[in-house]
DNA sequence: TCTTGAACTCAAGTTCACTTGAACTTGAAC
DNA sequence: GTTCAAGTTCAAGTGAACTTGAGTTCAAGA
């Protein structure tokens, strides 16, 4: 390719939106790639912004930096998305999208259930107590899912 | 209150669940209250029970320790909800759920558009561009608000 | 050539909601 | 009186996803 058709790092901050510390974090992170100039600058290809679209609309849909970059590099030849790809990709995403809808909706109906009682109880109230920690009879599914649990590393697994 | 009446720590993890040190982290924080032993040892009063089931509700539908502390804080007296209090209080988290069912689910309807055209065009894709940063026309409401986009503190405000 | 803004590296900092560890004390039971 | 689980404090660590700062170099225009 020719050099002239290589991005400089303000091209890329300026037309993808995100930081210049951020384009290098991704670059570190093995989600883009860059090419560098005599001087040791970056110099990035096109098709990097296409990346990084697809970068800023995974993570509005909720996924990690590990889950993108298992996500890339499922691509083929580690290549920028094709339609095909997109349309495979983004199906996954709308199921993601739809389980977190749902979950949110379970405690939108459990909090409408909880508004008459106005119980709070630690012991029966399935609002209070999605996890079922002393919950009496073993009722049913947990109302909220991990990823939409406020994500806390710490957290995670201890289910207290 | 006679001393009788308060409940040691071991009381207070095992019947609410929660480690006793994110106990002593509440009590820091200003949501809960501790009298203390003659030897230092926090004992704490039985309403302090419905406080955590109130705080693990309120971390449930995503609320912040400082949202938490201002609800409370907004209970006149300080006082443990009562049934109105819940009332009020639960239709508030009520709408916030709401807000954040709709919001993903303008992410999925602009997801579904994207899957026809795979484009994710850093320009015109709204998906791809929730921000509007290079819209073309200022077109309409973001898709995520705040409280779904992944918590990360160092990029609220600067969108980007 | 000079200047100046853009870019570089590397370590350390940020936020949140806690947890972990070390070193020590309490208090209830035997 | 002894034991030992349960409790205490305080500082530091955790993880994600970057940002900030310090100090240095590049590269394009005048």
């Amino acid at each position: 390719m020719d050099a002239r058709d290589l991005l400089p790092m303000g091209e890329i901050t300026s037309r993808s939106g995100f930081a210049a510390s951020a384009i290098r974090y991704y670059e570190a992170e093995g989600l883009i790639d860059a090419h560098r100039s005599g001087g040791g600058q970056r110099r990035f290809e096109r098709s990097v912004l296409r990346r990084l679209a697809f970068i800023r609309a995974a993570s509005n849909v909720g996924l990690s930096i590990e889950e993108i970059r298992d996500e890339l590099g499922r691509l083929p030849g580690n290549r920028t998305p094709t339609k095909a790809d997109w349309h495979r990709i983004s199906r996954h995403w709308g199921r993601r999208l739809d389980e977190q809808i749902a979950a949110l909706q379970r405690l939108k109906v459990g909090l409408d259930g909880c508004i008459g009682c106005g119980c709070l109880s630690l012991r029966s109230c399935a609002f209070s107590n999605p996890d079922d920690v002393h919950a009496e009879d073993g009722a049913g599914a947990r109302l909220l899912p991990d990823s939409l649990r406020r994500p806390h590393p710490t957290r995670r697994g201890s289910s207290a």
